[in-house]
DNA sequence: TGCAATACTTACCAACTGGTAAGCATGGAA
DNA sequence: TTCCATGCTTACCAGTTGGTAAGTATTGCA
C-alpha cells in the first residue's frame, strides 16, 4: 500500500516538483502545516472534505519526500504529531508566487472560494 | 471532448493555479512555448513520448484557460502555430521558483533525467 | 491512381486516483 | 462489559487520465 518514494526520471525541474506535490491534498497539507505542527484530528478537520484514507496516503508520501516530520507519542489514545522539515518551508517558499498568481487567477475569472475554517 | 475551461471552487491560490497547470504534459508544453512560436508538429517533436491525443487536449485547454494563442493558417497541408499569451508567461514566471526548487531536488536525490531535445 | 504531409478526431481500453465504509488496537471511564 | 477516543488499515468501487491505433480532409506530386 505504501508507495515507494517519488523519484525520476524527471524532464526538468518542474517535473520534479510537480512529482512531489501532485495529488489532491498535498498542497493544502503543506499549506496548513506552515502554521506549525498539527496533530492528525487537527489537519483532518482543517481540511474539510478530506477523506481519512487520503490523508494518510499523502502524509506518509510527504514524509517519504522529506517534507514533512511525523512524530509518534506512544500515549493511549495515540497522539501523532506532524510539521514542516526545511525542506518543506523551502518548497512552500517556492510555491508562493504561484499562489499569488492563482489568487489574482481567481479574482480575475471570478471563481468560487471553498469555505474553509484556515486556509489562505 | 473539448471539456469546459476550469473554474473552481478553489480553497486557495494553489489550488487554483494547479487546476490550471496539472495534466501530464501542460508545465513541458508551457516550458517549450516559452522559447517561442512553434508549431503542432515542432512541439510533438520537442517532446518526446506525448501522444498526438494528448497534445492535442492539452493544448485546447490551455488556449480556454487563456494561456496559449492558436493561429491557425489556411494552406494545404495545414499549419498551426501555438505561442504564449502574457497570462502564460506570467503563469510561467511564476513557476520558475517551483523549478528552481525541483532542479535541487532532482541533484539531491540524485534522480535521473529524461532525454529530451530541448528543455531544461 | 495512389501516396505524402499536416493537424487533428475517434473508439477503445488499462492504469491510476480518490471516495466510502468497515475493522483494528489500546487503556481508561462508566 | 461496553463504550470512547485516536490514528490508522483494508477491501471495494467509480470516475478520471492517458495511451494505442486507426480514420479524416486537402492538395501536390510521381
Amino acid at each position: 500500500m505504501s508507495s515507494p518514494p517519488r523519484s525520476g526520471p524527471y524532464i526538468c525541474g518542474i517535473d520534479a516538483a510537480m512529482d512531489v506535490v501532485s495529488g489532491k491534498w498535498k498542497s493544502l497539507i503543506l499549506w496548513e502545516l506552515d502554521g506549525g505542527t498539527r496533530r492528525f484530528g487537527e489537519l483532518r478537520r482543517g481540511l474539510p472534505g478530506v477523506s481519512e484514507k487520503m490523508l494518510i496516503q499523502h502524509l506518509r508520501e510527504l514524509e517519504q519526500d522529506g517534507l514533512v516530520h511525523r512524530e509518534v507519542y506512544r500515549e493511549v489514545p495515540p497522539r501523532v504529531e506532524y510539521s514542516l522539515t526545511g525542506l518543506g518551508r523551502e518548497l512552500n517558499a517556492a510555491l508562493e508566487p504561484l499562489a499569488e498568481w492563482g489568487r489574482r487567477r481567481i479574482e480575475r475569472i471570478g471563481a468560487e472560494r471553498v469555505e474553509l475554517s484556515q486556509a489562505g
